[in-house]
DNA sequence: TTTTTTTGTATTATATATTTACAATCCCTC
DNA sequence: GAGGGATTGTAAATATATAATACAAAAAAA
């Protein structure tokens, strides 16, 4: 079990989840052991970086014949995910709505959406992508009744503020962002902002500078 | 014009876009003044950070009744944006490509989406949200001609590999990965990867650690 | 046994971000 | 138009986060 008392980086809990992906793969290909070194390479990182990020949650090996795969998955595993199963919740069922159920349809996580919330009355009452699609103005109680922890907002911005009241009252621990919102939450509550055209600005950004240090 | 010599934080460009746009509405709503502490509310940080930020871009006001919103807007503007405007690909037209062509259909930015790339015989050829939409065989040359800086990568990850090669052969500046594969670019071309796997992962993470310290 | 390889970890370095502090200037009120 | 208050611009200090260096210890291989 991780230590509480030492919060882990946030780049090391990215990273963690980007190993752990690569581990499976591998494992699947019938892999049983690697060394840091080389799980260092397929991440364009270095052997060190590796090695650190697996002693800060506390793992260690006791053979130098490279870390055992299906081991090393089970110890990120009990990392990331809780015992139980964590339950998310899309609201707004849209293009990127079902472009994020479909990255964890079948992936079989720990980390599962459950349920979806739009306006759309053809979505309404419907299952998309085998997630039940419920109307907005259920969302406190359904989400309450079915234990979600985590909401994901990819409505349009314009309604994002109203969405505010709702995920507090309906207990929700944490939330990701996808619109240009800022959304406002009380302490508590962990947000996520993520948004699309921030990013694509901030990419545009460094592109241009680049182009004007090499005129 | 900003200082080539004294790179501008990654933070501070993406609050830069955040207030961008804030700025815009405010503007639409007829606000012509506007102070840093107020700007600074709006976004939930300090009045400090908002003046060091236009510091940093060498903006400064000559009048202390707040900054000038149309002015700044202007300023911001010529910071983020090249005096052309930036063409951006989008490699993978499914949900999530649509999603983001959505978000910056009609914006009226110096950054726009000019063409999309896709396998699906039933896309190709046609026009999806004004973007005409092309075989991704056909990308190195379409890319070149259509003078495309920035790609986006929003294929399903098993074919995100076999992207890198014509994304660099085109001459392609900055890439934005959505998939969760990592994709390796030589220097000097930009990668954002934006993995909304390992983002949700996060998400979990944090809540999950806030719950066992609840407890 | 000796050499090589690999791991675990402390320490150092670097980069980035934020806060504090304060002088300078403008605006408003009286 | 003079004083007081508000606001801005910026230096400096602090804090935080992240990554690199260095090296001892232990296992594996020769």
């Amino acid at each position: 079990m991780a230590n509480i008392s030492s919060p882990i980086p946030e780049k090391t809990i990215e990273r963690l989840s980007e190993y752990r992906r690569t581990l499976v793969k591998c494992h699947a290909q019938g892999i049983t052991h690697i060394f840091s070194h080389v799980l260092a390479g397929m991440h364009g990182i270095t052997a060190v970086q590796v090695r650190r990020d697996l002693m800060l949650i506390g793992f260690s090996s006791d053979t130098k014949k490279g870390y055992d795969v299906k081991v090393l998955i089970d110890f990120i595993n009990g990392i990331l995910y809780s015992e139980q199963p964590m339950n998310m919740a899309i609201i707004g069922m849209g293009h990127l709505g079902q472009a994020v159920t479909k990255y964890f349809n079948g992936k079989g996580l720990k980390l599962r959406i459950t349920a979806a919330f739009d306006i759309d009355e053809r979505k309404v009452g419907s299952t998309i992508d085998n997630i039940p699609c419920y109307h907005i103005d259920e969302f406190e109680e359904r989400a309450a009744e079915l234990d979600i922890s985590i909401a994901i907002v990819s409505s349009p911005t314009s309604v994002a503020s109203t969405l505010v009241l709702p995920i507090i009252n309906a207990g929700i621990r944490g939330v990701l962002n996808f619109t240009s919102a800022p959304l406002n939450f009380p302490q508590g509550i962990i947000v996520e902002n993520y948004d699309i055209t921030t990013l694509l600005e901030k990419v545009a950004y460094f592109v241009k500078v680049a182009e004007e240090n090499n005129n």
